[in-house]
DNA sequence: AACGAACCCTCCCCCACGGTAGACTACGGC
DNA sequence: GCCGTAGTCTACCGTGGGGGAGGGTTCGTT
């Protein structure tokens, strides 16, 4: 007589499933064994031989342990048949956006050689979240060189008079004109505090205020980010993002401990998304 | 001053990795933090940052652990620049190989509706090695479907009357005619044994060669096999597979005993590569 | 000084198996 | 009946983090 008792080795064999798959599977209760020896050994039946091929088809189609026993229970009658249609559906739209991700690291790995991939100022811009902040800040006109460094100056010495003010942050500026000037450039220096402030007139404390912003993060001499924001406006355009108030710049570290290749400037460029027509 | 030290939150929103991950990168060694409080707090400078940044290009890359590991070791002079080539040269191969496995399963998964998808008649030919075998076998002549069932009732009983043999498998038949004829076909039909086995001059005790064959899965009614022995052949062909010896056919469960929906036979073409020129 | 909110900690389970270790079982040949 | 080999068992660790529970910490404000 035909032999109607397998092994999980047999059974292996027969589906091109491990027995470590098989077991899996079992625990999971998508292929249970006919029975159980008193030794522990599992006996199947040729109709897991069907199951199991089934099963060995969908999994290297991507499907996961849910969907699997999703689509088993249509075949058993336990669910409904319209119930598979979203399944393979979503598969198909999986599938196909991890086609697209993979085809762009491709692309990245294929034309990127080892400095670019390394080096940090290659860092895409993303669109982030950011907080309202309280600062004290100073306004003032100049050659971003000389004006901003003044001005930093006369924040910091400000604020740590304070007796009952805390700095909570790096520094920042907001650079309030819309184009670039190689002079007289219209910009403020902010720094940002916790605490009770009193400061002179020619000073402000006030909330910066939070939203969306494009950011990046440009790693070395300051004279170099430019690069930095010229990607930031390249992916706001890109996305279709409208410009939404001044641009910030934040100084993540402090250049006077820190070789100049290792400086970190955070730019942020303020957006919302146009009104969809 | 500018505030130097980043807590795990901080670092965070810079480089854009769960605190969840941090935690998993400070674990695996490749991002530790500066120090930890009494409280178990991770105290992170900003030296962080651009590491951070590189690992997230990195994971977003596909790269895992390991290899970060490594391309950290040669930043940081550990290890030698030249070993980074290799690592990226196989993750180009790796992206394209994953690229290519998920077209084939978009392919498949649009062009292929429900009842295919569950169909296991579709079930696709693989190359498997298959071991040498010890069988009781008969060979003789005619139509097919007169000869297969009176050669199998003689082995079956030949080997039943012999108390020390035992069968250790399903039976198969061995088409030894290279074309397909409507009578008079030439076939033999096996049963594997173990034990002692002495029988008749007109049956035949020996090992069948083992090897590698293009072996498919049919289930359904027998004569619809053909089917798989179509997907057998385009398969080799579509390999550049030489054929290497006759037909097998396994006939896995017992048509007697269940539907002819659910009978499963095992179709194998022996095969061997051509000789590379 | 007190308080709530936000932040952070460790520990454990989850995916879908692969690998390995250590022990037990079954089979075939003599 | 004995023995070697091949098959099978359970159990635990690894992947690359995500999600959540349960509990401590810090911060900013009042």
């Amino acid at each position: 007589m035909t032999a109607e008792l397998l092994t999980i080795g047999t059974l292996s064999m027969l589906t091109r499933l491990t027995p470590k798959t098989l077991r899996y599977y079992e625990e999971k209760g998508l292929l249970v064994p006919t029975k159980k020896e008193i030794t522990g050994y599992r006996i199947y039946s040729y109709e897991h031989v069907a199951r199991g091929l089934l099963l060995n088809r969908l999994s290297g189609l991507g499907f996961g342990i849910q969907e699997m026993k999703a689509i088993i229970d249509v075949i058993d009658g336990r669910a409904d048949r319209s119930s598979i249609g979203p399944i393979i559906a979503a598969k198909v739209v999986e599938t196909t956006e991890r086609v697209e991700e993979l085809e762009r690291i491709r692309e990245v790995l294929e034309t990127t050689d080892l400095e670019r991939l390394i080096d940090m100022s290659q860092e895409t811009p993303k669109i982030v979240e950011v907080a309202p902040i309280r600062i004290v800040s100073k306004r003032g006109k100049g050659a971003w060189a000389e004006v901003v460094p003044r001005l930093m100056e006369e924040v910091y010495s400000a604020v740590s008079s304070q007796p009952q003010a805390r700095i909570s942050g790096p520094p920042m500026s907001i650079c309030h004109d819309q184009e670039y000037k190689e002079k007289d450039q219209d910009v403020e220096v902010c720094v940002p505090v916790t605490g009770r402030v009193v400061v002179d007139e020619d000073l402000a404390v006030r909330t910066l205020e939070g939203g969306q912003v494009v950011s990046a993060i440009h790693k070395g001499p300051y004279d170099t980010v430019g690069e930095a924001w010229g990607r930031v406006f390249k992916f706001a355009q890109e996305n279709g993002l409208m410009r939404n108030g001044p641009d910030r710049e934040i100084y993540l570290n402090d250049p006077t401990n820190i070789p100049v290749s290792e400086v970190l400037t955070e730019v942020q460029l303020p957006v919302e998304r146009p009104p969809t027509p």
